[in-house]
DNA sequence: CAACTATTCAATAGATTTATTGAATAGTTT
DNA sequence: AAACTATTCAATAAATCTATTGAATAGTTG
């Protein structure tokens, strides 16, 4: 094996892993599984694809070993094979963010044109939490804040937030966080809070990443 | 725009950006811009890939944003948009080496057939540097240590070593370093070394990891 | 072991990607 | 302004990717 013959192999390969990310709808079931393992008929449900598209799209991220399989009873559950298929996704979903104006202007959009509300960082949460009193909800399914979530969160799922509202308290602010920037359950309970008389904000980004920054969860 | 718009908007664009990634030889390219910037004619020359080729390259990797052109004189040089982009290539190449065991595998069969020395990484050479004297040795192309290079090192490009191995002081342990973990030049030049008598190993990985972990660089 | 059910497979048509060829272009140099 | 040269464009054929459809499969449950 010559040096030309060598790259091709190496840069080959990589480019292989590469295209099994790039695809609008294998991106975001990345971006589901990083929350928790899900099966193949509620990831179907989740993005809107059929049982065949969906099946078809895990077997590419299968075979490019970015997810593992196990069954579990009659379902067969996905899940993403370790955090460096996270860390890749958060690496381009950041220069996606940062260096595409168009992806910056549909979120900021989209969200604006909702919900006029301020965000936090993930290190400006972790200053807030040092020097004050701060509730961190967790707006997401509950099975994912089972599989993990933000140590002291609270778990009220956004579709519960209107009749459990009383369950948070009224003197704190509120922070409320779930899959990532581009999840708007969080934006959706700002707005109701905001509304219900509470002072809340949401959390740029998402569970997974607060995980990869070391900082303090509750894992299951 | 409702929710499932906002998404397939914002995944799509990210898949856009990632398609652009997924090419053999436009991961080469951007391993090679991440050293220095270079005219359509020296990745032509570089890459082994026609002009025309190449050219249709650049244009992908142009539309997508993620490289600038500069014109100088009669040749027109392409550079990395800006760190973003060599942060989600490094973050697809440790993905694919530490996943892909035929990644690992053949980078480790195509050394190891011709080099058999061990090799060193950032952080044990940053410890080197702190108890010790330790000689660090820049063998890319004269180009890419201009553009920068780490603090202290010198530049003796791997063609010119033979000729030039009286400038190295015999007493030290010599770390040869190139473009990244699959740059070669290091291993040659750790195989030239010890055939004549120098205690040397090569650095893992290369300097834009090192620039990109804030280590001392010098640039230009 | 038969029935059931979640998932996968196979086939296909339309869309996209890629390398090659040869011509066109834009900007510099003389 | 003409000549030159690095780069880009346009056209094309082969290869690959994608969603859909309907059938097949494997594993569980009763």
């Amino acid at each position: 094996m010559n040096k030309r013959e060598f790259k091709d192999k190496v840069y080959g390969e990589l480019a292989t892993i590469t295209k099994a990310l790039a695809n609008p709808h294998r991106l975001e079931i990345i971006d589901l599984l990083a929350q928790s393992d899900y099966s193949v008929e509620q990831i179907s449900t989740q993005t809107g694809l059929s049982m065949a598209n969906t099946s078809q799209h895990l077997q590419v991220l299968k075979t490019a070993q970015l997810v593992d399989v196990t069954r579990n009873g009659n379902y067969i559950h996905y899940k993403l094979a370790d955090s460096n298929v996270f860390k890749a996704w958060k690496a381009l979903r950041e220069l996606g963010i940062e260096r595409i104006a168009t992806i910056d202007k549909i979120v900021k959009d989209f969200r604006q044109s909702k919900f006029k509300f301020e965000s936090v960082t993930i290190d400006e949460l972790v200053h807030k939490i040092a020097s004050g009193k701060v509730t961190i909800l967790d707006v997401r399914p509950e099975v994912e804040y089972r599989t993990g979530h933000i140590a002291d969160s609270i778990s009220i799922p956004f579709d519960e937030l209107a009749t459990r509202l009383k369950e948070l308290p009224k003197r704190n602010e509120i922070i409320a966080y779930c899959r990532g920037p581009f999840c708007v359950f969080a934006d959706e309970a700002v707005a109701l809070l905001v509304k219900a008389g509470y002072k809340a904000k949401r959390l740029e980004e998402g569970f997974p990443d607060w995980h990869l920054m070391g900082l303090p969860v509750e894992l299951n």
